[in-house]
DNA sequence: GAGTGGTCTAGACCACTTT
DNA sequence: AAGTGGTCTAGACCACTCA
């Protein structure tokens, strides 16, 4: 009488596919092919249901599904349509350093090349949205592939909002993993740039100043508070990001 | 008796907050404030539709939309836990050129520099998956911001995928939205790298050869084809990626 | 005012995984 | 074998918005 759960006749469908997922692809499959263009209305609820022979709930969620990935939008009274694309947004992996490296195959290398407290630039101070009185604490690692320099990490704490970082040497274990078995759960917020190697990044890097790099720049937020502000630099020659699978076109 | 559907209690909540929104804020707040930290049981749907006394799919919606984000996972039988965040994803917003130019208030330009109709490179033919007999459109554009250029667009359109670009000047309007407003809905993939500005690339943007660029390319793909390749490049120092709104952490 | 989407329920069956 | 998550239903009430 079903094959997964309600009361579905077995003719509509052998395949063991969830019901809402069939109506998702079909809307798809609409869309792609060009035969509802952005803009064009798309059945609603009841009209879904009808056509499928199921409940007004499981249409709903597929098409309110397709609505919270962006590919239609839905309106009250006025009833869904292609959502026309302006902007793309696009789901990019940032996997932990270590475990990049090891899914490659290579060594993973890990250097803390300087560890500071207390010494505080205006500008970190700012990013922090620290006050006149907060102390960080300063370090500066090298992430290693293969013992060839992989990433340059750049990175600023808030003791007062992970004050056990102060007594963490760092130099067995990296700050982000340290940070992400000591601090629970958190928001964050990320800028991509290019920008031309420093002398000291050069360096470390183990490339020409002046070279391209690509940066990518996270504040970390716990309860409306930055924990901590990082800048992790890569050879732009070795590295790219690359979007996570899926369709966010 | 209710305020938006269902049965429920005034005296429960006064507040017009759907039930499974409060759910999910109460789940994430226990998991913010460090209550229940990665690994830690997070209660299933049984037990969370008792606690806030509404229906199992009500909580379900909650801790399935949870763990689609990526926040807990959840396993038959073994029931639901706090996730190991060990890789951040993080969605970026890449929105249509001359929106995203006159969103900062500053006028827009567009300029074409070039268009060649089969000049097929080899690493292009690669690129847009095209057999020996595939023709393209070869397209060269620059975007300015207050007549300062700000996007170098170099382009390949798969003629096959899309005829109708042929002939299309591309004089007045740009690739993108020429693309967006003709090919119906497509998925994509893209590559964000930091390279050193070529001599040519270095003319058109007004910086130095060899200045850093970020540089995102993207492959658009219509029905397992790929429609078009294009590489946006920017200069480096006027220009960041940043992360959309919402919690990627 | 009427139609659409948004949410909720109470009950049901199934699939998967661990015990 | 049992417990958990995954899906589905038929019906319901409400909110928003357009005509």
């Amino acid at each position: 009488m079903s094959d997964r759960g309600g009361r579905r006749s077995a003719a509509e469908s052998a395949e063991s596919t969830p019901r809402y997922l069939q109506i998702k692809q079909a809307v798809l499959e609409q869309i792609r092919s060009g035969v509802w263009r952005p803009g064009d209305p798309v059945p609603g609820d009841a009209e879904v249901a009808r056509r499928f022979g199921c409940a007004r709930m499981t249409a709903h969620r597929a098409l309110r599904e397709l609505a919270d990935e962006g590919v239609i939008e839905r309106r009250r009274r006025a009833g869904s349509r292609v959502a026309l694309r302006t902007t793309r947004s696009l789901l990019v992996d940032v996997p932990r350093i270590d475990l990049e490296i090891e899914a490659t195959g290579a060594e993973y290398g890990y250097r803390l090349l300087a560890r500071s407290l207390g010494r505080t630039t205006h500008s970190a101070r700012a990013r922090l949205r620290l006050g006149p009185d907060g102390r960080t604490l300063w370090l500066l690692c090298l992430h290693l592939a293969d013992q060839r320099p992989y990433q340059l990490e750049e990175r600023w704490i808030d003791l007062a909002a992970a004050p056990a970082a102060e007594h963490e040497s760092f130099r067995d274990i990296g700050p982000n993993r340290w940070l992400l078995e000591h601090v629970p759960f958190v928001g964050a917020e990320h800028l991509i740039r290019a920008e031309a190697a420093s002398r000291r990044a050069a360096r470390h890097l183990e490339v020409e100043p002046g070279a391209p790099l690509l940066v990518l720049e996270r504040r970390t937020f716990r309860e409306q508070r930055v924990v901590t502000w990082v800048r992790l630099a890569h050879p732009g020659a070795r590295y790219v990001l690359r979007t996570a699978s899926g369709e966010h076109g």
